[in-house]
DNA sequence: CCGCGCCATATGAACGTTCAAATCGTCTCC
DNA sequence: GGAGACGATTTGAACGTTCATATGGCGCGG
């Protein structure tokens, strides 16, 4: 755009080159219908009075915003999600590249924050909504299906029936990479630090944990397991419980890098090191796992592929559900032998 | 609101009770203006429709769209940045009490992203933008400023003259806080563990450290001060450099708790005990401060204030600064001699 | 008792876009 | 050569608000 002073309107960029609002318009809408020669007077015109289209008119006119609304994770407690920041940063780009933008807010969990999410639609701010965080007997796919509200979820839409489209991460086929690695480093015993009972995403992996372990002939008896908060002292503790066991793993599996990092900091209160000693391993590939030492085998997401994937779901509107892989990234902290 | 079915609008509500939309549209804008009677039995209809002010019709009115831009922090790097995760979190909620909303985008540092800003503004799909990581010799707050868009920035506006409203905190005086603890536990010896020469923030915590040193008649010579970048393992480098110097000191004060996080993880290979042995202070009070073990003291951002005040110099447009204090959190790492 | 001002409410217009339908040539085909 | 079809462009209306102004009733002072 050569000259931007203020908000050129669709009938000045018109009369500039002496045709309708129309032509103008359809020259951004639908080409197509253009004269060759016309439309590019009229894209010259366009870039030369630096021309957009007012949102606000558009979207009254078309009912809709063009905002895709996403609730920002609580911060309640203090528990780090370096994973969600990172899918909200792609998030917000992949939209900008269809020409949608990303509107924040916050809602408590549960029923109660239904009336955000109808407050939001009420006044048309956004057209669409982007789940995260979906937790078992989540209210809100069924709640936005049920009114024909377009979205799509980051993270299984768990329980009842196929409430809507999602895309998850295979976050026991994760694990499974993550077993079979240490397998192939030898390791015979392998220990599993995880979360509490009951979430969906950490009851995942524990799955692929136990079924990779299993199909390696490994034992994955109680003992093996130990589970918490996701915390770094949880996984300090976890660790500490499971090597003074009886018959104690050489390798700790994390279900994520919080509680990996718990597990070097036990193994370097003991001098045991990380990597030749004892294997460790996180999850989600955070920032964290990299800028320890030893640097943490982790899994990454793929943050960036799943952001675009659930803004074409919502495109498509298909009730499609799609598992993405994640990727291992092994450091020196799942050692060699 | 009773019944919620869809998009009630202000002539529907108006005919519900008999009255001019204007009427309808007063008792929200202008309740003053009407008998209270009528006020009454318009709010009690709103209610009863469900009635939310469609907010593309009421921007493309007003020449407002009642959202604020907000540049995400680039993910490129591998840095972990909670205390900025919190800001937006805050600054969401902030922006909500006000029946405002956060707008998302992303951008190229320097001079390259202002297109982006100047994008939004041609679409009108901001009214004002919130700056944070203001960086020295940023041009965004110039270039705002000079084109009259409303805005406030988290950060000093480094640099050149007063370009606009800020809200910082207090960093200099977070370190002698710091400082002054250390100093009452006994500490004489105190080392820093910073970033590098640049960064406005740092600089400003690194100048807290050496005053308040100075005050108590420490040393601040060159061999007590360590520069890096903010990843653990700087921290951990910084800190086994301190340590083995001919003069180490008896606490570290780290920039950040992601630079601390990597002292603990020092002192934790060498079996020195954190706060008992060597005492090691964080700077943001971020999650991971709460969950190592010991317990990282560190300083804590008030966050919702700050967010709370940017959006109030937003709305006065004073070229107001303020400097927040932030809060000291002792934990066990800073011990207790 | 009349005009003035004030209060409460109503009306017309405008914000800037897109949709639906109208216009006006031009070209094709029988 | 005229009907129809099609291509390119224009026109009128509508989206749902708020602004500016108009209307009408009522009390008050001269």
């Amino acid at each position: 755009m050569t000259g931007n002073r203020a908000g050129a309107t669709l009938e000045q960029v018109a009369a500039h080159i002496g045709v309708s609002r129309q032509t103008v318009s359809n020259a951004l809408n639908a080409p197509h219908r253009l004269h060759p020669e016309t439309l590019e007077r009229a894209l010259a015109a366009i870039d030369e009075l630096g021309y957009r289209p007012n949102r606000n008119a558009r979207g009254l006119r078309t009912r809709s915003s063009g905002l895709i609304g996403y609730r920002m994770t609580p911060r309640n407690r203090g528990v780090l999600t370096p994973l969600m920041d990172d899918f909200l940063h792609a998030l917000c780009a992949a939209a900008e590249a269809r020409d949608r933008h990303v509107l924040l807010f916050t809602a408590p969990p549960g029923e109660e924050g239904l009336g955000v999410y109808a407050d939001l639609l009420a006044q048309r701010a956004v057209d669409a909504f982007v789940l995260a965080e979906t937790l078992v007997g989540d209210p809100r796919p069924g709640w936005l299906a049920e009114r024909g509200v377009p979205f799509a979820a980051f993270g299984r839409t768990w329980g009842r029936g196929e409430a809507g489209p999602w895309v998850d991460v295979d976050g026991a086929h994760g694990m499974a990479q993550v077993v079979e690695h240490l397998y192939s480093l030898g390791h015979r015993r392998i220990g599993f630090l995880g979360w509490r009972e009951g979430d969906g995403v950490g009851d995942d992996r524990l799955r692929g944990w136990r079924i990779a372990a299993e199909g390696f002939a490994l034992s994955t008896e109680d003992s093996l397991v130990v589970r918490g908060g996701n915390t770094i002292d949880a996984g300090r503790s976890g660790a500490a419980a499971l090597l003074d066991s009886a018959d104690p793993p050489t390798a700790l599996v994390a279900v994520s890098d919080a509680v990996a990092l718990g597990a070097l900091a036990l193994l370097a209160e003991r001098g045991i090191p990380a990597g030749t000693g004892v294997a460790v391993t996180g999850f989600d590939d955070s920032p964290l796992a990299a800028a320890t030492l030893p640097g943490l085998t982790s899994v990454r997401q793929p943050v960036e592929r799943i952001a675009e994937q659930v803004l074409s779901l919502l495109d498509h509107q298909s009730t499609n559900e799609s598992l993405l892989r994640p990727e291992l990234v092994v450091r020196a902290s799942s050692g060699r032998r």
